[in-house]
DNA sequence: CTAGGGGTTCGAGCGCGCTCGAAGTCAAGC
DNA sequence: GCTTGACTTCGAGCGCGCTCGAACCCCTAG
């Protein structure tokens, strides 16, 4: 598989993969006899797992010490499997922190739905400011 | 309160709350005497918002469009709804992408841990490689 | 034989969201 | 009166994760 598929495949752009295999992120691919690079499709699997961890926001430089941690054998197991659970917990704490957000976020657009409901039936033209918090005005936006 | 003061209690620093006053996220604070910005407790809130929006991942230049919509009175309210319910929208995708992450994290930490538990007991060197994905070796990490 | 299209390397540039430092002002405490 | 320290403005710089363009190479189809 010549980079442009490889490309399509992924979702990543070929700049990127040849971004990503220049930081080490992604092993340096052999070449064909031009010179070009030729993958194999196990590498999708990969690029897969990295576009996990980078969804779940995980840094490059963490991606990165898991690919090295790959690359020094099995006996780095343990580290990388520490490293892993101690991003879990990030995006578990996050996730947490998503969930109360919405609710915020429901709240204050049932706000102006309920703003909506009593202005429109009867077309007032002052209806009250659904829930804002006062003294935010922006001046100079 | 002064800048100071509502650093700490905002958890914001005094630099990017003048940072966000300067691009129109905070409104322009009433100066004392002495050209001071003085704010009033009400701001918190208004930060307070704009953290879980940044927290669910809404880009600055949404917050402003947001923040320019109130500033323009209650009529935007209709408009104000929507940009929130589009966000609402976009942050249930991405929390369902995190759950599905979670998932496969948890998959791939469990994989570790059995590995670790088959080659603890009777210390063997060369344990099988936890579920990765064959041929993502990085060569020049 | 030539044109085209996809590949190569290298290094610069970009968009985002701050972050910081310099140089100056002002008010309160010793 | 002087020091201290929190404030002011302004503009430059940074860390991240790409993104892109230039200049060149090579293979294939017409």
């Amino acid at each position: 598989m010549k980079i442009g598929e490889l490309a399509k495949r992924s979702g990543l752009s070929a700049h990127t993969i040849r971004y990503y295999e220049r930081i080490g992120l992604l092993p340096y691919a052999d070449r064909d006899a031009g010179g070009r690079r030729d993958y194999d499709a196990s590498i999708l699997a990969w690029i897969a797992f990295l576009d996990r961890l980078k969804t779940t926001g995980m840094p490059i430089r963490d991606m990165l010490r898991y690919a090295e941690l790959r690359a020094a054998g099995s006996r780095t197991g343990p580290e990388r499997r520490a490293l892993l659970e101690a991003h879990r917990d990030r995006v578990r704490a996050h996730l947490a922190d998503l969930q109360a957000c919405l609710l915020v976020l429901d709240t204050k657009i049932g706000g102006y739905a309920e703003a909506e409901k009593r202005t429109h039936p009867d077309d007032q033209s002052h209806p009250p400011d659904a829930g804002e918090p006062a003294g935010a005005r922006t001046p100079r936006a």
